[in-house]
DNA sequence: AATGAATGAGCCTTCATTCAT
DNA sequence: GATGAATGAAGGCTCATTCAT
């Protein structure tokens, strides 16, 4: 019962901050579309900004728990474990069937960055890093120094972002219907193959859908 | 005179709206810190929301002309003018001796885009797409899809553009110092080079600075 | 306590409304001189609009309950009850012992209607007018046509309202001093008798106080 | 030229304080509407407040100029002076053919009087108030009471501007289509019969219409 | 534990007005 | 003689927050 309220509140100021920010969303707005009282936010949560931040770290753990990263077993060829990284990544983001403010929750604050940014990048970001680094670390030469592999990474993650924080652009470039077609898998394997091209690596035959 | 308080009103504005967003801008803080009275923005502009609009259009102006692309000469090599392409993106986003709010408010509308987007995209964005394109054209086999070509060049500009928008994940990750490190050059060769690798080219050697 | 606010606030608007009109008065000066909070008009009643309302709504009561139209037995000459009627106007407008902005605002709503003025005439003045036209049914030819008989209820009451409607100009026309000698027992009795004789009747001797 | 601008801002705005009342009305709505700048208004009358009064004062003059008052020979009538004299007020009140705001905004001045309210009393009603009681002097009995007099005069002009100030109420209580049957004739006839009846006296047969 | 009442600061906007040209 | 630019005060309203219960 009480924690009902709670996660109604969560949840739809998850939705709010996430569509409109930080700023523009109002605790009223919050509060009447949740059916709670205007005073529940401030008893629950303290402050508009703890809110935020709570519904943020809810963000972040649903975002791991709902799509966990695969086990990536060393004995599994890097390249196939790189289509796999570049899948997971794409189906967190424009998979529809979940509730989607998480995702974009998530990337507002990376993008526009608040004091919940950093909890994000070590918790969530960070073992990302760590995973696709590991995978990269049998892709790349031995003696590559570090700033370069970090760039590789960036490549990667960059081409795959790109279509979740410029959606709007890529809509009205290529139209509304093509952008229908653009499935999971096929962003996807464009992305490894790119990589992979760029790496001096083929594409696993058996992991193009 | 009498053109300088539009002109300084709009300056700070869009410094300001680049730097906080449309809702969580005030007008009297704009005002404020442009030394003008509150109503003289809506003498000037109308509106809140006009002088966005307005603050938007002079950023697009100001873009394109302060770096202008500069000409692709038929005969140079695609390579070359790819990375003469990275090049200049990187430039506008990174260079530091001009206002910075200019792309910053553009990127802004680019990923949560209100009704001053289209332009962007119209006046800004496809012109940049087609000059890409073009390249492009010569360096992918001419069986590929159109849609194919599409992401080929969101992989490309996806990967200079991630250097922008998420600077803030950048830092944490590579630390202040690696981060200082990264110049345009830096950045343009890698990019370049490992795109023309994913598409089966060279870099081209006397290019790299 | 609390209700307390909201009725302050109701009477110190309706005074201030009546004075000077729905436009003219502004929500800061209620709220100062109800010493309510400024935003307490939102709170309770939502809108300036929706205060102006509730206040002509709360005139619209109180004038009633306080000063009741009495009981006209039907057994009573129609004469006299004419006589009742138009003093019963005249207490109700001229009676300084109650607040007298509640006529005030009506009336104004009368003459320059809004959207309370519906409520207003079903509510206060087509129940006056029935008792009128009901007194008159008695006093007139029964082959009256209609149109005549509305024009004679209109006869009458103009002659009183105008004392109210245009006080002003009454004063300075006759004086201030002429017009202290006014009293309401004076003017029904004026009213009465002179519209008596207009219909052929006589004025009924034991009424006149 | 010159003076066209001063002549469409007096008429825009006195259309306007009329419709509206003096606070209700901006000058920014009365330039625009009258396609004249903002600063003409001050330039030309140096206040709003002075231009109103200067509306005020031409709608007086040309209420007094389109339609004279009457000469009323002495050796008419009095019932008949009377029944012209209603007839006039009637005419100057409803009459479609000429701009309705002049009478409007005296009457809302004489109802809610400003400073120009005397200026009208003295030079407009005045006037008509001593040509009424000079039709008066013979119909009433020569030593009846001043204050009498006046209330007979008030009885009078009670009747006829009810019509006018309570429009709204009169069309919701008989209905539109019965309002609009209500000419000046009809209006005209009724207020004197009624009047004249109540001093005793017959209509005169030639001037029923 | 939970909520309706109340608060004061701030929002964007519009006002009548003045100034410099 | 006439006007576009600029001003400060005030407008109605909404904000996040706190209080008293």
């Amino acid at each position: 019962m009480l924690d009902d309220t709670k996660r109604r509140l969560l949840n739809t100021a998850g939705q709010i901050f996430a569509d409109k920010g930080f700023e523009a969303a109002s605790i009223r707005e919050i509060c009447q579309q949740a059916e709670a009282n205007i005073a529940a936010v401030h008893y629950h949560f303290g402050d508009k900004k703890q809110l935020y931040v709570a519904t943020v770290r809810l963000a972040q753990c649903a975002q791991s728990d709902e799509i966990p990263f695969p086990e990536l077993p060393a004995d599994m060829p890097a390249a196939q474990r790189l289509r796999t990284f570049v899948g997971t990544m794409f189906e967190r983001m424009l998979s529809a069937d979940r509730p989607k403010w998480h995702l974009q929750l998530m990337l507002r604050e990376l993008s526009y960055p608040t004091e919940a940014c950093e909890a994000i990048v070590h918790d969530y970001i960070r073992p990302m890093a760590d995973s696709l680094r590991t995978i990269l670390a049998e892709l790349l030469p031995g003696d590559m120094p570090e700033p370069e592999r970090w760039q590789v990474g960036f490549s990667i993650v960059g081409q795959v972002l790109f279509y979740y924080v410029h959606q709007p652009i890529i809509r009205l470039l290529i139209g509304d219907e093509a952008y229908r077609n653009l499935t999971v898998d096929t962003l996807a394997d464009h992305v490894t193959r790119f990589s992979l091209a760029a790496l001096g690596q083929r594409m696993p035959q058996e992991v193009a859908s």
